[in-house]
This record gives structure tokens, sequence and C-alpha cells, in this order.
DNA sequence: TTCGACAAGGGGAAATATACCCTTTTTTGC
DNA sequence: GCAAAAAAGGGTATATTTCCCCTTGTCGAA
């Protein structure tokens, strides 16, 4: 088989150790070859504007990198590039992050701890077919549609309360912050309380933390 | 050069994908073999009880793994094995997981977005002077002598009693749970904001999250 | 043995947070 | 333009949290 018959591999991972590694091991499966590796979504971006090369593959992109990441260059990906097939790689199996891989054109969504078999099949089909979805992802595909009618949606000011909640601040103070009056606030903090089905301020910082509303 | 005159190494980690190609990669460093490879703390250690191995040069540690992670794995390898020499392997920064890593007898730690280059150096620098310390590191260790003095230090129940806090549990709710005396959770509760420098509850969920005292 | 630290429990008051029931104004969809 | 929401604000009452100062008994170190 001569080079140029190989099918076309990128590999966009911030992790060097682990790209430069992969790349030695899909030259193992024989068929690929991996043309570029870059270290995070901006500067393949920038390579794609340049270059804007057409025969490529597959790209192979980790979802948690500094400066741009998997979910943004998805994004772009989407609005710019949606032939571009993709396998999104990741260690976290943050629902919300792989439905939005997902929805944003991701042809796949792999665990790292995947084995290699498991990963050269996905290729393969990703490639071939179009798509490869493990079991993980499909559940939550399903689950997702099941459960997508009692969505939450919080509109900016509520967000921003919610930031100053996860504070030591009080309401009183929460108020003069964001220049409303004291009484303003404790309707957004029943409105809160009721949709987010909780019963005190407590809750509340617990909800931001995990939908990540804020940080800690 | 003759294989069994080659360093051996062994990777501990539960990422197949990485774990698989590092050792394609550390293979093509020419001077080493990798002579086994663990998903998790405990099949290693199991392995180690088993055969009780003792020309192994360098073991990679993988500090993020399930069943038994990094940090578990290193404390048994302290007691048990003190001649293995270890670096330990990690996409996270965390200082705390650093020093404690490092106090435990690694003999060095590297992000998993080290380049190769690095990677090799690491490698060789262990197995010949016995220890590679990135700046980062060698940062913390310099940072952590320097304000070991105010190290706090919860008690049984005074961490029982946080859990309890960072829930919609009122005080008394968390008294009668715990069996104390609101009075009694009243005095825990006073003597942490005191001890960690807040002054609400609030302040207290987010110091445990932190602190990863309760997790999100 | 005495001293100090500490765990457990307590009184009372002030500040803060929560609940429920309102009115007025501003957007927004039709 | 109109009706329906949504945003902003108000009054009042109750519950919870926070703070300061106190007693009692236990236990180990000086």
């Amino acid at each position: 088989m001569k080079t140029n018959s190989k099918r076309k591999i990128i590999i966009v991972d911030d992790h060097l150790l682990f790209s430069q590694s992969l790349e030695l091991l899909i030259k193992s499966f024989g068929d690929y070859e991996v043309v570029e590796r870059f270290e995070n979504g901006k500067v393949f971006i920038d390579y794609l504007e340049e270059t804007n090369p057409t025969e490529i593959d597959l790209i192979l992109l980790d979802v948690n990198m500094p400066v741009l990441d998997g979910l943004s260059t998805m994004q772009w990906l989407k609005d710019n590039r949606p032939d571009l097939k993709v396998i999104a790689l990741s260690v976290n199996d943050d629902e919300e992050i792989i439905i939005k891989m997902i929805t944003n054109g991701a042809k796949g969504y792999l665990l790292k701890d995947t084995s290699p078999e498991i990963f050269k099949e996905a290729i393969e089909c990703v490639i071939e077919k179009g798509f490869y979805f493990t079991e993980l992802v499909s559940g939550m595909l399903i689950n997702k549609v099941n459960s997508d009618n009692k969505k939450i949606s919080l509109k900016e000011k509520e967000i921003v309360f919610i930031k100053h909640a996860c504070t030591e601040m009080t309401y009183k103070e929460i108020a003069s912050e964001m220049c409303l009056s004291p009484k303003t606030i404790d309707g957004y903090r029943e409105s809160l309380f009721d949709k987010l089905e909780i019963k005190t301020r407590i809750g509340l910082v617990l909800y931001a933390i995990k939908h990540k509303i804020v940080f800690v």
C-alpha cells in the first residue's frame, strides 16, 4: 500500500505525551497516517483557515484543552467545516458535554480508557459508515430525548444572582451589588427555589456548583 | 543491545488508549521496554505481591484511576516496596496531590502535556540520578515548606457535621441526625467559622467542596 | 494534683433568610 | 393594539442563622 493511499488523520490534544504516543498506535494499525498534530483548538483552526485542507479523513479531538477547548472547536467546525468527521476523545463521561459534542456534529465519543481494539473499530466505523456510538453514548441520547421536556432555562440576571449567592454576601449586599432592591432579589430567590426545587440557599449553591454556574 | 539489558518499565494507567500508546513511545526511545501494564493500583499491587519482582527499573503511575488511585497505590508502595522508583503521571496540577505523591516517595511528577523529549529526559534522570522535578513541582515544594505552619486539622465529628451542613438540612435537623443537642452543633459551627476564617454557612459549603470534603 | 484544653450543653438577642400575598411597570406574542 | 407573561418592587410574618457569654465534666500533661 502506497503512503498516499492511507487514511489521513489529525490529532488535536494538549497532552503531548498522549498525542505523540497515539500517533504511534495509529501507525501500527497500518491503514492510517497522522498527518498533523495540534495542541489546542485555536492552532488547529488557524491551520484549517490557512491551508483549507480537503483530504482529511478523520479528526481526533480532545475535549479538555486549554486556549480553545473541544466544545468550542466543535462549534466552529459545525459552522465552518461540517464536512470533517470528528471523534471526540475525553476522560470524562459528563452527560452534558457528550450531548453537546454530538449535537454539534461529532460522529463519535470515546473515553480514553477505551481499548485500542475498540478504538481501531471506531476509527474504521466513522470513516466507513459515518458514525460510531458506544452503549454509554447511545444510552445518554435515549435518556435525553425522553427527558428533554423539563429543561430549565436561567435568565442572565438569575445567573448573576446565583453567582453572588455562592459567596458570603447577604442578600442585602447582593442587591446593592446588582443595583436592585432587596425585594427584587427576594423575587429572584423565590422563583429560583421554585424552579430548581430547592428550599434553602445551600441548595442553590450546590445546584450552581453541580451545573458549573460557579467554579470552586 | 540484547533485550534483557534494556531498562524495565511498568505502566499503571486506566486509560488503555494512553498506556498502550505510551508503550510504543517508550519502545521508540530504544533503551527501554515495558514489561507490564496494569489498569489500576489494585491489580498492580496484586501482581507485586504474587511475583515479588526485583528487576523493575521504573514505575509510571497515573494519579487518577478507579478502584485504587495513584495516591493510595503510592502509600502502599511507600510501606511495602520503597525500593521501586516511581514517576507519577497526571493531568492535574493540584498542589495538594503533588505534594502528597512526593512525600509518599514519588521520584518525579509529570503532567501529561509534557513533551516526549522531557518525558525521556525524566525517565533517564530518575533511573540514573534517582529523581526528576520540573520547575512546577520544585516551586510547590518551596511554597510548601514556607507555609507549613498554619495547617488546619479537622476532627472526625467536625467532618461529619460539615457533610451535613452541605445539604438543605437545618442545624436543628443536623443535630437530631447526629444525636447531639442543637447547641453542640452550634458550637461546632462557631469553632469551624473561626478556624476556617469564614462568616456564613455558604462559606462552609464552598470550603468543603474546594477541599474535597464533600463531592458534587 | 492542679491546670488547661476540650467536648457537650445552654440563654438570649440580633441579623439574616424564607414564605406568602400583594401592586405596578415592562416585554412580548398574536 | 391587546392580552398574557415576565420583571420589579412592596408588606408582613416566621424560621433560621449568627454571635456573645456562660456552666459542667472529662482527661491528659506539667
